[in-house]
Formats: structure tokens, C-alpha cells, sequence
DNA sequence: TGTACATCAGTGAACGCGCGTTCACTGATGTAC
DNA sequence: TGTACATCAGTGAACGCGCGTTCACTGATGTAC
């Protein structure tokens, strides 16, 4: 059996570490320890500690954009409600996977600007999602099959808001974290219907 | 010019670093500084810097909670917009303030539980503020202010959603973030209205 | 009022530990002739 | 095919630094008689 390069192990194991075990407790004798290599081993491949967590965030988070694009270049197909029922889906596992780990970054604002400043240079960022489903209502819009006057950018934001808070409001009482699914219907449903 | 005593000012030292500098590099030293002790006095006042941390958590986070109960008691008053406004801009204040350091907690999964037991045996928790949102709706449908068919849980959840991403969402992109006031009209409108 | 002692908030200097990082080295594989 | 050397992935052990924490101490204030 052979393994995987000890480079893809390496990043693997420090992602693994930076998800579960916290920022802080990610030392470099952990992650040699995960990766099954001496701590020595890390430093032929990435020159600090910081690079190798710099090349976790950049190589290893997955992206949300590509999804939403997809769904955007359609505007036939199901309905407006359906799409934002699985864009909601989408949106809730992707937070929920991503969440522990960007959080972690508010601990260290030296690498957090790092990362944002890779992140700007790619044109991403947390807020290209909204803007994504934005375009998409607009489009959705633009055929009359959502309120001329809706505001879509505010849609967006209450949508996917409702799935990333859903990632973290319910860390002390996690009996009472909605499933996805249901969840996903249920904010589609009511952003669609309107309370009035 | 007579001083605050010196446990406010280590506990107020404490809270504004780990605000701005984030955890990692909130040190004694640095504490200490900033409130004008020695390293040592912190220690006459808490037995470890992670009972230090945990004090700040519990004696420095506003509770949101309070605010939207005042809310809810009084089913008279202002429309239901009006109030749903009133609520986002509150939440979205709110966020702002305390998000970086309760997200900080991520890198620190020692602390962070130790944060959660101690807000779960006031009752408290990040779930409470969209409970108290529901509540506020619910009595709002009993009045008949709003549909009788709404979903009151998956509105608060989209409602307070909004508001505690656009505390993250635009760290890359400051100057798109929206301002409270239009923000808080905007999402209030949208989700009373809906989209359909 | 003066003296002797107790209390208390706070300090400077040191301590040990774990961290990220580096160093000199090894053993396996490839290559020239 | 055998020999001498080069390359390369990876290691064990050490290093220095900054951290949280502790220690013996000080100087000011209160108190008993």
C-alpha cells in the first residue's frame, strides 16, 4: 500500500487539526504527528508554520461561489422557490463545514489579514456569495418570476445569513440545530411568502 | 484624578485586546500593560489567564436577550416592520461588537467550552436571541398582524441571520458593508414583504 | 502622641515549559564509467 | 557488473525565545495601647 505524498499529508492533517482541535492547539508537533513525519519534515516543505496554515486556507477551503454560478446561468428549470430551497442547502453544509476553521482566524489577526489579502487577490471573499445570489434574483427577476420591486440584494443577505448563523447559534444546545433540509425549506418558504 | 480600581481595569484591559489584537496575542504581558499592573498582579485578583478570559466573557459580553424581550411584552405600539427594524439594527450593533471575540473562541476549544457551560447555566446562548424573536412573532400572529400561516421560527432565524453575517461577511470588502440604518430597513421590508 | 505590629495592594526578578525552528546527519535511490 | 560519487526525502536532538506563573519582597495604611 502506498501512501499519500508526505507534502498532501502534511496539509491534510494541519486542515484536519485547524477544524477540530482548535487554531491555538494546532502546534507542529501535532501535526507531525497526524501526518505520521518528524516535525523536521514540515519545514522542507513550507518555510513556517504560518505558510503551511496560509496554504491550508488557500488549497483546502472548499469553494461556495462555483455552485451559485451554476444555478445563476439558469433561469428556466424548477422554480424560484425550489433553487433557493438548494442553494439554502448548499449554503448551510458549506458554512457548517467552514465555519470552525475562519472563526478560528479572529484569534490571530496577523494570519487572518494574510489569508484576507490572498483571498481579495483571487477576487473571492465571504461576501461574493451574496453577491451571487443576488445576481441570480436579479435574473430571476428580469423575468418575471419574483416582485419587480423585491430587494434582492437584502434577500441574499437574509438567506444566506439565516444559513450561516444556523452554523454556530446553536453550539449550546445542539438538540435544537434544525436539519439541513427542513431548515432549507423552511427559510425559502418564508423569505418567498413574506410575513404581511 | 482618582482611578477605577485595578480588577476593572485588568478585566477592561483583558476584553479591548482580545477585541482588537485577537486571543493569540493577548498575553499577560500585554494585559498587564495596558491596565497598568504587573504581570503579577493579575494574579491577585484570578487564579490563571483562562479564568481571566472567562470572567471578561461573562462580565463584558452585552446580553442581547433583554433588549428584544422589552419588545415582545408590548404587542401595541409601532407596526410590525417598525419593530422588525428596530430589532435588525439592535442585532446588527450587537454582532458587531461581539462577534470577533466570540468567534476568537473557535481557536480555543478549552475555553470555548469552558464559555458554553457558563452561558448555558445562565439560560443563556447564541439560540436565545432568535427565540426571542420567534416569541416576539408568535404573539405578533396572535394578534393577527401577521399571517396566520407564517413561520415565525425560520423568520427570526433569516431576520438575526442577516445581521450577525454582515458582521464577517464584508472583512475583505469593508467598503461595500451596509450601513445599520438602511440595512436593518431593507431586510425588515424584504422579509415582510417576501419575494413572491 | 508615639510606638510596635498587622494587613494589604502591588512589584521585580526569576523559573520552567512548550513552542517554532535549525542543525548535522542517515539511508535509500539514481548515475557515470 | 562493480565501484565511487551525487542527490534527495526525511530524522533525532538540540536551541533560543516568549509564555504563564511564582517567589520573596516593599511601602503605604490601619490599629492597639
Amino acid at each position: 500500500m502506498d501512501q499519500k505524498p508526505t507534502r498532501t499529508r502534511i496539509v491534510d492533517a494541519a486542515r484536519d487539526l485547524m477544524r477540530t482541535a482548535g487554531l491555538a492547539r494546532t502546534t507542529t508537533k501535532e501535526i507531525a504527528k497526524a501526518a505520521g513525519c518528524s516535525e523536521a519534515a514540515l519545514y522542507k516543505y513550507f518555510p513556517s508554520k504560518e505558510e503551511l496554515f496560509v496554504t491550508v486556507l488557500g488549497e483546502r477551503l472548499p469553494p461556495l461561489g462555483d455552485l451559485l454560478g451554476s444555478l445563476a446561468v439558469d433561469p428556466r428549470g424548477r422554480g424560484v422557490e425550489e433553487n433557493l430551497t438548494e442553494i439554502a442547502r448548499r449554503a448551510a453544509h458549506f458554512y457548517d463545514q467552514t465555519f470552525p476553521m475562519v472563526a478560528s482566524l479572529y484569534a490571530d489577526p496577523q494570519l487572518k489579514a494574510r489569508h484576507e489579502e490572498a483571498v481579495r487577490e483571487l477576487g473571492a471573499g465571504p461576501h461574493k456569495p451574496i453577491e451571487g445570489v443576488d445576481a441570480y434574483l436579479r435574473a430571476e427577476r428580469a423575468h418575471g418570476r419574483i416582485r419587480a420591486d423585491a430587494d434582492t440584494l437584502a434577500a441574499a443577505s437574509l438567506l444566506l445569513g439565516a444559513c450561516a448563523q444556523r452554523a454556530f447559534a446553536y453550539e449550546t444546545a445542539p438538540g435544537l440545530k434544525p436539519p439541513v433540509d427542513e431548515f432549507a425549506a423552511a427559510i425559502a418558504r418564508t423569505l418567498m411568502g413574506g410575513l404581511g
